[in-house]
This record gives C-alpha cells, sequence and structure tokens, in this order.
DNA sequence: CTTCTCACA
DNA sequence: TGTGAGTA
C-alpha cells in the first residue's frame, strides 16, 4: 500500500493527462523540462511520467511565466532553501507577546490600548 | 494510437 | 512556440 505522502510524488500520468490537467502544451511542458524545471520519470520505452507535484509545479511555473519571470530565474529560485515560511508555535506566541508588550509605545495615535484586555502578556 | 526527438517555408 | 517528419 502506497504511503499517502507519496502519492503526489509518484509519477503516474502521460502526457496527454498533464496537457488535459495544466492546458499547457505538450510543446511547453517538455520545454520546461528542457530547462530543468521538472525531471519526470522516464518509462522503459522512455516515454515521461508525470506526478500530481509534477502537475502543480507546471501550473505554478506557467503562472511565474506569465508574471515575467524567466525560466533561468526560476530554475535558480527552485534551487534555493525556502525562506522559512513557517513559524513553530513558540515563535508565534514569543512574536505576539512582545507586540502586545509594545502596543502602547508603538501606537501613532499614542492612546493607552493595554487596557481592557483581561490578561496580562 | 500516443509519445519522442529533431528540424525549420 | 508551433508543427510536420519518421520512430519506438
Amino acid at each position: 500500500m502506497p504511503e499517502l505522502s507519496d502519492i503526489r510524488t509518484r509519477a503516474v500520468l502521460p502526457i496527454s493527462t498533464v496537457i488535459a490537467l495544466t492546458d499547457l502544451t505538450a510543446r511547453q511542458i517538455r520545454y520546461y523540462e528542457a530547462q530543468g524545471l521538472l525531471h519526470p520519470l522516464r518509462t522503459p520505452g522512455n516515454h515521461r511520467m508525470y506526478s500530481l507535484k509534477d502537475v502543480d509545479d507546471l501550473v505554478e511555473i506557467h503562472s511565474q511565466l506569465a508574471a515575467g519571470f524567466s525560466l533561468a530565474e526560476l530554475r535558480d529560485a527552485q534551487k534555493q532553501p525556502k525562506p522559512k515560511t513557517k513559524l513553530s508555535d513558540e515563535e508565534v506566541r514569543a512574536a505576539l507577546r512582545s507586540e502586545l508588550l509594545n502596543q502602547g509605545r508603538l501606537n501613532p495615535r499614542g492612546d493607552s490600548p493595554t487596557q481592557g484586555f483581561g490578561f496580562r502578556p
């Protein structure tokens, strides 16, 4: 039984399915691969097999291209580690506590918004 | 029949 | 990027 986490990365889709799912042409899909943005598996007969993640990536890639990025830029940006999008619960709590403690000083109007919270940060 | 690579009036 | 040729 396949792990759920593998479903997304398992290459089981022929290019015809990817075309139906993305509305991209076979030409475009193959070209993006030639530029190093995708690495679909190949069957013994040399046919490309795509995963669901590949489909997601293709959609993202073409929207980025529409936004003005070049294939080279997307390829380079793809390599580098993601600039940490998720904060740990501890980091979120620390940020919130810091924000509450500084509201008085940061408030442009200079009020005292710390009144009436019903608890102390 | 579908996909692949390569080339270009 | 499109498209036709000649394969696998």
